[in-house]
DNA sequence: TTGTGTTTTATTGCCTCC
DNA sequence: GGAGGCAATAAAACACAA
């Protein structure tokens, strides 16, 4: 193969393990102290045995780790550039040139290559023309390569982001909906209780009235002649107008039953979820039932 | 071994910015 | 208009269960 030779970016790495030069080139390989032996050894990212910083970064380590990998120092048996540059290949190996002429396929980064980019990724998510240059140059990979790499680190950074993003308002809601919950039952508590008062209210008022109309029946019988032009010619037994507490108990029970009174504001004003069955349909303020305490 | 699902690398087309 | 970003997608590589 001629000199000054520019592999695409998708002849740089590997072929598949089916590969005869793939296998003839691993065959060659020499392990490094950290390279894992077996050749069939997949790390995933993200839980590789490498430490980028914790350990030495060996360039010359370029293909390491997978079997799908091609290290050019390892085919020319030197120890040049870890991220190599192709520009000075020279050997007229026919595998090579076969192997360089067939049909283009995706190679996986190796392990110390995506360490190297995600540690870049995390520094700065976006990539400037220079760092992308550097970038290439110290991986050996093709510019374009590590623009895409960033790409693609940006989608799922960004999926992820969402994921999390969803999580959270999942447990805002949760949390939402279970004092959405509790205050619906202490709704209906109070609702209970207010119906509770109502009627014990109404019973001790309509218990005041037979009392009161027993009394002026054997007290007080009409004397009063029937007047047709009256207004209360159709009923005979007057209420005692001079009675103020029978007064306050009247305008209890019609403030009890105005719909329109503060103490009862409509519930279906403020409720859209639960309208009122009963006729009882008013609630009331919390700090009310000091009064209703005191007034019963 | 094979079918299937997931991950990674790469392409395409559209959009925005300078 | 070219460069670069993003979304959608293709396709290879890989993992894993049956």
């Amino acid at each position: 193969m001629a000199g000054g030779r520019v592999v695409s970016c998708n002849n740089t790495n590997s072929v598949g393990g089916s590969n005869n030069l793939s296998v003839l080139l691993q065959s060659q390989r020499v392990p490094s102290s950290s390279e894992p032996m077996d050749p069939l050894f997949i790390p995933r990212p993200g839980s590789s045995p490498y430490s980028f910083f914790g350990i030495p970064f060996f360039p010359s380590l370029w293909g390491l780790g997978t079997r799908s990998m091609v290290s050019f120092e390892d085919v020319h048996g030197g120890n040049r550039s870890f991220f190599r540059s192709f520009d000075d290949e020279e050997n007229g190996d026919e595998d090579l040139d076969e192997y360089f002429h067939q049909p283009e396929k995706k190679r996986r980064l190796t392990v110390d290559q995506v360490q190297f980019l995600e540690k870049s990724f995390e520094v700065e998510n976006k990539l400037e023309p220079e760092r992308k240059t550097q970038l290439a140059k110290e991986l050996g990979l093709q510019p374009r390569q590590v623009a895409i790499w960033f790409q693609n680190r940006r989608a799922r950074w960004k999926t992820k982001q969402l994921e999390k993003d969803y999580d959270t308002l999942q447990a805002s809601f949760n949390t939402l909906k279970a004092d959405y919950g509790n205050l619906l039952k202490e709704k209906d508590k109070l609702k209970q209780e207010v119906l509770q008062l109502t009627d014990k209210l109404v019973m001790k008022e309509k218990n005041n009235s037979e009392l009161s109309d027993v009394n002026t029946v054997c007290q007080e019988p009409p004397q009063k002649p029937v007047d047709s032009d009256s207004p209360h010619s159709s009923y005979p037994f007057e209420p005692d107008q001079s009675d103020t507490s029978q007064d306050e108990e009247d305008n209890l029970s019609k403030a009890l039953f105005q719909p329109s009174s503060y103490i009862f504001p409509k519930l279906e004003d403020n409720d859209y979820s639960d309208p009122p069955a009963s006729s009882c349909s008013y609630g009331f303020h919390v700090e009310d039932h000091a009064f209703w305490s005191s007034a019963y």
